[in-house]
DNA sequence: TATTGTTATACTCTATAACTATA
DNA sequence: TATAGTTATAGAGTATAACAATA
């Protein structure tokens, strides 16, 4: 392969002493523009910024609400289990929980069955926060359906469901 | 809203004493079904790894990677420019570039229009290797099209192209 | 020997604030 | 005053390794 493979010409710039660009306009994004991966970081960027904002008054962000909500729905999780289920790492986890712990949100119980590992539920205020940050992050989902549109988004949910 | 809105009923579990379940299998993610946000991360993840495992004999990630090709089609540009082109915060870009100028792919030249700006630009060298970057991208791209499949892909890049 | 939770380290990335030199 | 680049800091997130308690 040569060093102009795949390259794209240089897009014309203002030329020296001319009126430079008012913005940052008109660059082109060349290779990337063909990169599934480049358009789902943006997307994810964007989208990450929005669940922080709508979920902001209650501070809680995406990773902990994925937490809670799986905890909720599966009552006597291991540690072990809620990550690998999640793809956090479990020494992640334990940093996650410590903190929900300590807002009250969660409660880790000594496993009779296996003395290594923690049985994790919420506790009652746990269980009545998260239906609120439900609420919220139902919001959150609305605003997805606004920016890209309802077709759009239930396209990739179907598009993306095996990474779940 | 009472604590029960939108709650799904906790999941069937093995009752204390019987077998455990083999495997993190089976576990419920409630809510989180719904949530594009949720599935675009986890897909995210598929795809840097994939792209960093592509892409690992050259030591080079998804930023540097995006950053190398604006630079490559937009020479001149300012730090500011690729900085807001890439949505990346420039005092990140900074350390990015001493990373890049360190290896020989980047060169800042100070601008003479405007003594506070660098115009940046690609190394011979710089040129050379990026070209062979995009080859072990767009293998990286095979990957992500065998993995959701050609039509899921084209569908993934229109829905998302906005964002780029 | 292997696994669970934990602690620790390193690096990437996001988000700010403040400083300098220029404009 | 405002902007470009830089330096610094803090926290989130990823990726490892190692350790104690337990299986």
């Amino acid at each position: 392969m040569t060093a102009t493979a795949a390259r794209t010409p240089p897009r014309k710039r203002a030329s020296n002493g001319a009126a430079r660009r008012s913005e940052a306009d008109e660059i082109g994004l060349d290779a990337l523009v063909g990169h599934a991966g480049y358009a789902v970081r943006r997307f994810q960027i964007w989208i990450f910024q929005d669940f922080v904002r709508t979920l902001g008054d209650v501070e809680i962000r995406p990773t902990q609400y994925s937490v809670l909500t799986v905890i909720g729905a599966n009552p006597g999780l291991s540690q072990m289990a809620v990550a690998k289920r999640l793809g956090i790492e479990r020494a992640r986890l334990v940093h996650l929980l410590d903190s929900l712990e300590q807002r009250k949100y969660v409660k880790r119980i000594k496993s009779k069955e296996d003395r290594r590992s923690h049985a994790l539920h919420l506790t009652a205020q746990g269980e009545t926060a998260l239906a609120k940050f439900k609420g919220l992050a139902a919001e959150h989902e609305r605003n997805v359906e606004a920016k890209i549109g309802k077709e759009n988004r239930e396209q990739l949910l179907r598009i993306l469901a095996g990474f779940t």
